[in-house]
DNA sequence: GTCTATACCACGATAGAC
DNA sequence: GTCTATCGTGGTATAGAC
């Protein structure tokens, strides 16, 4: 944040310090313990600053978590976007294939996790806790600061996938954002459900990226459910019948 | 709990009746405002109870939410099991299709959204956040109440999908469960992201769970990625290729 | 402008009276 | 089995020092 020269706006003993001091220490207790758990107290400490800094120079707690999720998210859903548009500019007019999309997405997610001074992959964790997150203002601010990326990249889907009728694929971004945002924030815990050791490639959040691509690319050009068919009978009626509705 | 006949251990007026009460009010209120922000005074304030009558039953407040989870979750993976059990009874020791398992998987959570009497969807939202949160005695219990019907599964999966590396298949189980997870504690607010207006389909979740098995089902049976080195390899590969990651 | 000390109320938990 | 009183900790607001 600090470059070579310090702001008019400082003051002797760089004013603004505090106020990044505070930033890195929040995110790094956020990533650890969550939110709720992690104490304004804890992060003052941490950052050998003063308990009111934080009402001072964030206005709040909420607002604090909202500046440490936002100084990673927004940098990344624009690389998102950027990629998204150089993949259509050479395309020249024409569809971008899906799964090229599918890793617009994702690979802005795997350079954030890989690069341990802007988080890495636990502020990637962070932010899929805060997917799922009841909180009134933390849903909003998603809803903001997603807002756009999704537009875009629906767009992107609907030309690459013309047959797919355009609420269907409403439902299944939604589902993608899902599934990315839990795969994001599985912990190791949830990991042994599925007998996944860390010594294997529960660390490696790159091969987890890869294979996570060919899923969500699997769920997102899958035939369409046929939505007519009686539900509850599951002992006489086919399970999920193929072939195109509507 | 309250059958015709009042247990002996119930004082006159009903002494597990408070209980009750008291479980019920938490469950309207976690799956109002989630853990962290229910209080323990707004629930014994709605369940007509005094305050340390939650530490006198329950033992803590954790302890409190584990009985309202535990209350719904085990009979409905139950009954997940029961299903994949009578269509492996049917298929006479042939393996059951994939889309059956993944039908046998989805299906209680929707009888379970259809029953107001049971939390009917809005429990299935609480249950989804709890999967992505971070606080450990949350992790620990969902650890010890899925283990039993994913193991199930994933076993189902395996003779369903032979050509499936078996680590591969544990992975998309992991991406089932977190696609399955968010898009059940998927908010209104979320939703607007992608433009799904509750006029739609947005306030029915049988529709939308219905949406999600074809999802979920062509995710798992997608084509393997290149993760650059042979799929076969994956089982006791030492190395892990590309990227410099943990 | 920046920072500190301090007071305030709500929270979860618990000991002890009834 | 239930209740009151109380403890330590949490987020927040503000007056005043530098």
């Amino acid at each position: 944040m600090r470059g070579a020269v310090v702001s008019i706006s400082e003051g002797r003993n760089g004013a603004a310090a505090t106020k990044a001091r505070i930033l890195d220490a929040a995110e790094a207790l956020f990533m650890e313990h969550g939110f709720e758990a992690t104490s304004l107290r804890a992060i003052t400490a941490a950052a050998g600053a003063n308990l009111a800094a934080v009402n001072y120079h964030f206005g709040s707690k909420e607002e604090l978590f909202e500046a440490v999720l936002k100084r990673r998210l927004d940098p990344m859903n624009q690389r998102r976007v950027a990629l998204l548009t150089q993949l259509e500019h050479d395309a020249a007019g024409r569809p971008v294939p899906a799964d090229r999309v599918v890793s617009a997405m994702i690979m802005p997610a795997l350079e954030l996790a890989r690069d341990p001074a802007r988080g890495g992959a636990n502020f990637l964790r962070l932010l899929g806790r805060a997917y799922a997150d009841p909180a009134p203002f933390i849903r909003r601010f998603l809803s903001v600061h997603y807002a756009e990326m999704i537009a875009r990249f629906k767009e992107a889907f609907a030309r690459a996938l013309p047959n797919l009728p355009r609420r269907e694929l409403s439902w299944r971004l939604h589902f993608i954002m899902g599934a990315l945002s839990y795969t994001l924030a599985g912990t190791d815990a949830l990991k042994l459900i599925h007998e996944i050791a860390p010594s294997d490639d529960g660390g490696n959040d790159e091969l987890l990226l890869r294979r996570l691509a060919p899923f969500l690319l699997g769920g997102l050009t899958a035939p369409l459910a046929d939505l007519d068919e009686a539900p509850g009978d599951l002992d006489g009626a086919p399970g999920i019948p193929p072939g195109p509705s509507r």
